[in-house]
DNA sequence: GTAATTGGTTACCAATTGGTAATCGGGTTT
DNA sequence: AAACCCGATTACCAATTGGTAACCAATTAC
């Protein structure tokens, strides 16, 4: 019996699949999720205190990932005329609705770790 | 000023930065979301099925993702000893859990996109 | 008998991702 | 004056990711 195809037709479920598709587009790379949530915990921070709080993060990618993030309208980028001249890195309010996306996922990560554990036990 | 570092030292924080860590090592790549949530929406799938479903994945993507995600107990696969032999793929429970990720995932993408259209007008 | 379907695997290749280390200019501390 | 901090950028390189295309054995439809 021949099988016919069935796709993907319902404008629910193109819609969903696009916008999957774009969130991971943006959210792609081993550093974003951590960068966000560092700053949706710390609010404001420079440059520096990032590379030292992202563990294990350098420079290159952190400049890159913030001005990645800085195009899609996540975070802002403030320089402030102090003394040395600093910069602020903040979320936007586009940013701050990662925040339960973030947060879920933490949460997923933690349930999953646990359920690994309680069968290896 | 010598700057002293301040650094994520309190557990809740080490917690949810291994979490994260744990969560995006299992879902890295470019179609593991797609996969679950085309897994998510039908339930059973074959081998055959998920390739024409999951659009523009190859043969050779697929059954890698879907190995690593078997090995992550994120899906189960069966096999079905009917005339031609059929392989089922499904969600395991803890596959199912990421169900509001992917939810969360998706509408946060439709928001995204509906928020820079706004901004375009 | 020929072609197609099923569930993959293999070889080969291109692009992207990410890491290391050095450098830079301006300013500050010592 | 020497050395260090700030916020990066650059050159170079290695590893991973992902894509194309061909192939496989078994079975079935035409």
């Amino acid at each position: 019996m021949k099988k016919e195809a069935v796709y993907n037709t319902t404008d629910l479920c193109k819609t969903r699949i696009g916008a999957i598709k774009d969130a991971l587009e943006i959210l792609s790379g081993k550093w974003k999720f951590h960068i966000l949530g560092t700053l949706l915990f710390h609010k404001k921070m420079r440059f520096m205190d990032l590379l030292r709080e992202v563990d294990g993060i350098a420079p290159k990618m952190l400049s890159k990932e913030l001005q990645d993030m800085e195009m899609n309208q996540l975070i802002s980028r403030t320089v402030v005329q102090t003394k040395p001249i600093t910069v602020e890195y903040a979320l936007t309010d586009m940013g701050e609705t990662l925040g339960p996306l973030i947060k879920e996922l933490a949460e997923w990560g933690i349930a999953y770790r646990s359920t690994l554990y309680n069968k290896e036990k």
